[in-house]
DNA sequence: AGTGCTGGTCTCTTTTTGAGACTGCCAACA
DNA sequence: TGTTGGCAGTCTCAAAAAGAGACCAGCACT
């Protein structure tokens, strides 16, 4: 599938500003890619990509989330600047996060990795079967 | 930017797709992008989608990972069906890594992301240095 | 006075990752 | 002949990251 040769030059363009500099620090684009590619933070910029959530509620929504690495997720996200988070002063203070204009930017390619994802996880769980049969 | 609304009810079928189940091992979509998503899988990925690659040329090329993590990561990665492996019975045996159609595929998407991480480095990194400077 | 909701922090345990020594085989070199 | 070096890993141990869950203050309702 996808036969035709896309930007090879691109490409390797691409792969050498991964491996410039040899380590996270040095290269901007492993540096970028990290912070979207913890463990929760795809799934939570799902989420918000649907619409601002409070805290309770993204807690709620992804019930496997310990409150420790939900708290550092958003951190880390609002940090990168992916995420806006809003204080509201009612009775009990509620906190709303809401993605950035830069977030919904980012949202579009990943939004396309996880569609691969959905159309592709058969084709995965074979080769995994068919690799653990194998061994 | 991008203000357009891609496919609202999309995003959303998608998001439940990535929360049904509740768990890793009930989410296909969660399970095939954790695969994808290791801290050193998409950059194995895209040193393959060059040209494939032989295993102590992949450890020059990311210098700052370690053998243990280049074994498991590629075993990870030929487990899942993205990379092929083979080995050549020369003197010293080699063994050459290269992505299947599947991992081509793979890489499609992956590569747009990365594109992205390469042209918004700079806003990340101005978001994270006001965001630590705020502190 | 007790219960529950808010958005977290703190501590402890388990899992994952990193650093680097070690293996067996063979070839080239001194 | 002894030594060195490359190949593709494995193994062990220490460090870092993640998970589980107790705990916090403030306010509302009962």
């Amino acid at each position: 599938m996808d036969g035709k040769i896309v930007n090879l030059k691109s490409k390797i363009e691409i792969y050498k500003a991964m491996t410039d500099g040899a380590n996270f620090a040095d290269c901007p684009v492993r540096d970028v890619i990290h912070g979207i590619n913890g463990k929760w933070s795809p799934l939570l910029v799902m989420a918000l990509a649907e619409k601002p959530y409070r805290f309770g509620e993204l807690r709620r929504l992804v019930p496997d989330i310990s409150q420790r690495m939900l708290t550092q997720t958003l951190h880390e996200l609002q940090r990168d600047g992916y995420v806006h988070r809003e204080v509201f002063p009612t009775k009990p203070p509620s906190v709303e996060y809401s993605l950035t204009d830069l977030g919904r930017s980012m949202f579009v390619p990943l939004y396309h990795l996880v569609q691969w994802a959905e159309l592709n996880h058969d084709a995965v769980r074979d080769a995994r079967a068919a690799f653990d049969a194998r061994m």
